[in-house]
DNA sequence: GAGAAACCTGTTACCGGTAACATCGAGAAT
DNA sequence: ATTCTCGATGTTACCGGTAACAGGTTTCTC
């Protein structure tokens, strides 16, 4: 491996210079920087993380903590770990994954994390390093979906779908984005004064199935669920009964999990942009590791048009 | 953080015999062993990877190889990255995820590949690093689920629940875990004296689906799917037809990715035992990274009994 | 009981990189 | 012409850890 001082060697100029190249090219002259340019390319050379760690104090390495079961979200978790990972790697980081609640400060410069609960934000306000999370939590620096602008689009297409019932699949509990899938929901409902209809549930298809084959089906009902797991279960439920989807009951889901697979019929759904999430994930911490005050942001869903709605 | 200088003050001994105490402790005295044991317990001293990557040159990180689609193989790579990320952790290893068929050997010491196909067999073979991959190629360092035993565990299974017709849905391409899987059932087929029936599908549950609508299915069919995708496929296809499942169709599966979710009914499976392999994958890298010659292994496959066989 | 061997601990130097300071030459100011 | 300033580069020391060697005791050997 090409080191540093190679390349100084070849460049007949110090170290140092080098390095300035790098990190701080404006203060080289023009010429010394286009020669010093050359011979890195030439010679293929690209920093020792470990190196450019020691000099500065720091780890190159973040730790990605999740702290949802790993089997509820399988599929995403796949995908937003790859996008992180690739944000982070352009910026010369490594991400380190965990699924524990240590929260250990060893060799990590900052923390992403992904399903926290109420119970865990003290711990994570308190850390004395970076911390971005995935959802909302208030003092926490975090980056998360417009939950509610989510189930508002989702209510509104089947609204204008004509469906008649309109009827909200939640689940059974208490916190943020389920509140705000609700109040999303619930707005659309009284924006075009018809009454709510929500029930709570484990997130779960064969529950969400069973659930709904105690008549709580009828043709005409569009079926708003806060996940595609729930919508899942809805569709099923809906096809067991002989009921067509989408002409006589609409299902939209929530996350957009189970589009390239899986599904009788490929689901309606609001789905997270998982590359533009983790990237605003990573952009935030390192914004915070160099001493930027940052605030939380948003990101806009995306209706995505499956074969569980009209048209 | 705590750094070995500070142990080495505390303990009135040199930064040398700490680093003895952790990496070499035979050759440091009982007494001061001891001693040392508790100043670092005591301090809460961990190691910093960046210092000992540059004393060691190593990098102590490991890049992770995927070179299948993501959206094929979700569920599973998901466990897998789990389990291999905390195998290396036990080791002072992180863990880098890439996509590409790069092969950049920047601050890494060791591939771990999944997903390779022939083609990239030779690359792999010729890299200055050591390489082990998920799967079976002669020359490369390997970590295997014996294919052929699982197929042929499921087949027996389909025998002795009698059903008369036995059929083996295969993966339309020429790799070397799909020959074996083929192998398996034909064995079992031969040694039972039966005549195999086989069919190569893309490995996609709605054409599963379609391809077993088309008058393939009947009453008293055992299906052998080379993958739980076209096991799905197959279930929905016998429940559409109105074939009771596992009464009249048995389904077994293969890799164990549906265990958790989304089947109408859980799909009896060959399970690839993903910790195992994990662990045996890292043991394997480390192994050749301290210069070890190492062979390659298999993991026995595990047959998990679901809802879509007798009993 | 002297020399050798074994054992234990400390010292030095280095891994690759960068901050802080030192140096040097050229042009500006007076 | 002399000093000042500034821009560009080099030198030194250090980040945290370890290999290689040095040095000091103790134990063994005959």
């Amino acid at each position: 491996m090409v080191s540093i001082s190679d390349v100084a060697h070849e460049a007949h100029v110090s170290k140092m210079t080098v390095s300035r190249v790098i990190n701080h090219p404006e203060q080289v002259s023009a010429e010394i920087r286009t020669d010093v340019q050359q011979v890195i390319s030439q010679l293929g050379y690209v920093q020792n993380r470990a190196g450019k760690a020691l000099a500065n104090n720091r780890h190159y390495n973040i730790a990605f903590i999740l702290l949802d079961d790993i089997n509820e979200i399988e599929p995403y978790y796949a995908h937003l770990l790859m996008h992180l990972t690739d944000a982070l790697r352009n910026e010369g980081y490594t991400l380190e994954m965990r699924h524990d609640r240590n929260f250990d400060l060893t060799n990590v410069d900052g923390f992403l994390v992904c399903g926290a609960r109420h119970s865990d934000f003290d711990i994570l306000n308190n850390l004395p390093i970076p911390v971005v999370i995935y959802g909302t939590e208030a003092g926490i620096t975090s980056v998360d979906i417009d939950n509610k602008a989510g189930t508002y689009l989702a209510t509104q297409l089947l609204i204008n779908q004509q469906y008649q019932r309109l009827l909200f699949l939640g689940m059974a509990i208490d916190e943020p984005f389920e509140t705000n899938r609700e109040a999303g929901y619930r707005q659309a409902m009284q924006e075009t004064g018809r009454e709510p209809e929500i029930h709570h549930l484990p997130n779960n298809e064969q529950i969400a199935f069973q659930f709904l084959q105690n008549s709580h089906l009828s043709a005409n009902t569009g079926i708003i669920a806060a996940t595609d797991r729930l919508g899942l279960g809805a569709l099923r439920a809906s096809r067991h009964q002989g009921l067509a989807v989408p002409d006589e009951v609409g299902i939209v889901g929530f996350d957009g999990i189970y589009i390239h697979q899986l599904a009788e019929q490929s689901l309606t759904t609001v789905q997270q942009p998982l590359k533009e999430i983790a990237e605003k994930m990573v952009q935030l911490l390192l914004a915070e590791l160099s001493g930027e005050s940052v605030t939380s942001e948003y990101v806009v869903p995306e209706l995505i048009h499956g074969e569980t709605t009209i048209k």
